[in-house]
DNA sequence: ACCGCACCCTGAGCGC
DNA sequence: TGCGCTCAGGGTGCGG
């Protein structure tokens, strides 16, 4: 679930809670391809460092270390990235051993979907990366190169120009729906957030890039920049999975337009909510409202 | 260079 | 209750 605005809202609210401790102890899960850097390694590696900064790139975050190292995380689909202050019933519930002891479900314990553990030493929350389908990622990445995940992203969704969506549509016969997704043009739009913007631009999905004009990708620069700055306001989405760091719910799902919505009338015109798949993906609009 | 597809994994929800 | 099926917001890598 996590896009640009879940994963900048947890880079926020994790920021203070990290940045100035210094990792005392790594625990893991066994090796597994959430793993770029074997476990083992991982733990060697982060155990005694301190975190200097939390940043992202599209739904890249990236904790530089004092030793000059660079930790990278991504949620993947599933990823949840909390502290052990974490109050949300909906995790406590899922992960709570057993419901005759009432203290588990008050406070978070790791279970088997917990694949990395931090322990800080100081009496401070201990923070925690759960992933259930470990489509997410962490790693180090290697000092003095750059890495090809980070070198081949476009530039930041929340930065991007109209000239510069005007351009990289330009010979591209995919959908446009498609172009929002693909992370060499725009870093940091997913699936949600893509009809979400296309239906603010008032664009239909299955449009050909190419075919867009100057005044459509200039529409659609501002509606993806507005769609995504509304979902951190309100905190992203929790259609699933995510949850904030402290364990709040966001709220974006109670304002979406499309999104999921096939079926329903539009809240702005009443036409039905269509769904149709692209790249393999579902993709939803108003068959009135975007052309 | 570009595009479509298979695949990585687990869980929720549905119809029967 | 339980089974089997479909679907899910991510990215990579392959072949055509």
């Amino acid at each position: 679930m996590p896009e640009l605005p879940e994963v900048e809202v947890t880079r926020r609210r994790m920021a203070p809670l990290l940045v100035g401790r210094t990792i005392a102890r790594v625990r893991t899960t066994r090796p597994s391809y959430f793993f770029l850097t074997p476990p083992a390694k991982l733990r060697r590696a982060l155990e005694g460092r301190t975190v200097l900064a939390l940043t992202r790139h599209g739904k890249y975050l990236m904790a530089t270390l004092d030793n000059g190292q660079t930790l990278l995380l991504h949620l993947g689909m599933t990823g949840q990235l909390f502290t052990s202050d974490v109050t949300s019933p909906r995790l406590l519930a899922k992960t709570a051993r057993s419901a005759l002891v009432p203290a588990a479900q008050r406070s978070f314990r790791p279970d088997l979907h917990t694949h990395l553990v931090f322990e800080f030493g100081d009496g401070g929350p201990e923070l925690y990366f759960r992933d259930v389908r470990k489509f997410g990622k962490v790693g180090l990445l290697a000092t003095g190169k750059a890495d090809p995940r980070i070198a081949r992203l476009g530039v930041d969704a929340l930065a991007i120009e109209p000239e510069a969506l005007f351009a990289a549509t330009r010979k591209r016969t995919v959908p446009i729906k498609s172009l929002l997704l693909d992370q060499a043009v725009l870093a940091g739009v997913g699936n949600i957030y893509a009809d979400e913007a296309l239906f603010l631009a008032g664009v239909r999905p299955t449009r050909p890039a190419q075919r867009l004009t100057r005044a459509e990708c200039l529409r659609l620069t501002r509606a993806v920049k507005q769609v995504l700055e509304r979902a951190i306001e309100t905190g992203g989405s929790s259609i699933s999975d995510f949850i904030g760091p402290d364990g709040q719910d966001g709220h974006y799902q109670d304002e979406r337009w499309v999104y999921s919505r096939h079926g329903q009338p539009c809240k702005r015109c009443k036409a039905v909510i269509r769904r149709v798949v692209l790249g393999q993906r579902s993709s939803h609009f108003c068959p009135k409202c975007q052309r």
